[in-house]
DNA sequence: CTCGAATGTTAGTCAGCGTTAACCTCATCG
DNA sequence: CGATGAGGTTAACGCTGACTAACATTCGAG
């Protein structure tokens, strides 16, 4: 055999985290069923079945993935909101949090909410669990600022406002950088401000 | 042969509708590839190729799908503005299209921005012709409204709406009934304010 | 130097799925 | 009445794609 493969076993220990980043990129653009395993090794130059090295299957890698997001978020909220010193400004580290997400990882951002449905059950129920954490964090900070607010509508409002803020993937690129913080700041906030007053 | 096979061969004539409506239930819920053709056939009581009837594959079905809504939803918005004293009342007429689309059809609207990557080049332009028609109608009436804020912020401020209307699948049930409708225009409309008053 | 672990590679295997083919059965209409 | 066509059925084909097997290369450690 003259063929000059393995050019390089030099253990890259961040291939597993460089194909997370790809396959979110496809996953995102394509979904879940639209990607296939030789996309996902071609998007980091190697190619297809290399990929059961650092994953024991592509459900696995989702999962994976959905999961690294879903308690990421949640531990951001938490430390996010122990640290404020009251609801007002919780609120704001909150929407903070979500939106540079939203803004930098807008892949993982859209595949999260998307392709939950694709992960077995086993881990299913953690990511879910998280999500439902992560949620409720908002609620209960909500609640502290509205407390004459039935729960359930600010439960709607908070998945309005995730709604609002994960939008940026599709407006990608229509406003100039730095423009877009503080428009999804000022829009979350009013809106949040309105669902509590409704009627 | 004494197999009881084609049990009914009456013209219902609204196949094509019901297999429309049932195939955009499952694409929203597992997405386009998630999806086969006999699971399609499956929801209608049909198996698997009889679809072949009536459309001439997969993508053609998908194609019309996002054809159909995307041309009601502008024709809807058109109709609406045109009949409208001024921009106040067109923008109120334009959240109703809105919600009322995202309210009834939920599934509908979850396939219509999801998976236009999934629809052949030929109408895929088409498509994409008629949603930034029915962009270009909210900012037109935004910009009417607030001629001073730039046509950039108006179009984000429009997307990150959507995003925020479009919510409703996820937040399915959480709310009673009637209650969602003027959430949802309570905190559009505040958010479209905030928006056009930045800084 | 050698051994083993980590990380690739290519060549299969096997199931699933889109699509086509060939055949059936009514309802309708001349 | 028969011919026709609309709408179904099952069987089969071909391709794609997830996953496995067998083998190769390199690096770090003993």
């Amino acid at each position: 055999m003259t063929t000059a493969s393995a050019t390089s076993a030099r253990p890259r220990r961040n291939r597993r985290a460089e194909i997370l980043d790809a396959a979110s990129r496809l996953f995102a653009a394509r979904g879940f069923h639209g990607v296939s395993i030789e996309d996902i090794g071609g998007a980091v130059g190697v190619s297809g079945p290399a990929l059961y090295r650092h994953f024991s299957g592509k459900e696995a890698l989702l999962a994976e993935m959905l999961l690294d997001v879903s308690s990421r978020l949640r531990e951001a909220a938490v430390a996010v909101v122990t640290s404020s010193p009251g609801p007002e400004q919780s609120l704001g580290a909150l929407l903070d949090v979500q939106i540079t997400f939203a803004i930098e990882q807008p892949a993982l951002i859209t595949v999260h909410d998307r392709e939950l449905g694709n992960v077995p059950e086993p881990q299913r129920r953690r990511i879910r669990r998280l999500q439902r954490l992560y949620v409720e964090e908002w609620v209960t900070v909500l609640a502290e600022l509205h407390p004459a607010c039935p729960a359930a509508r600010l439960r709607a409002a908070t998945h309005a406002v995730f709604g609002l803020l994960n939008s940026t993937p599709h407006s990608a690129g229509e406003l100039p950088g730095g423009d877009m913080r503080p428009l999804l700041r000022a829009m979350a906030r009013a809106a949040i401000e309105a669902a509590v007053n409704v009627r």
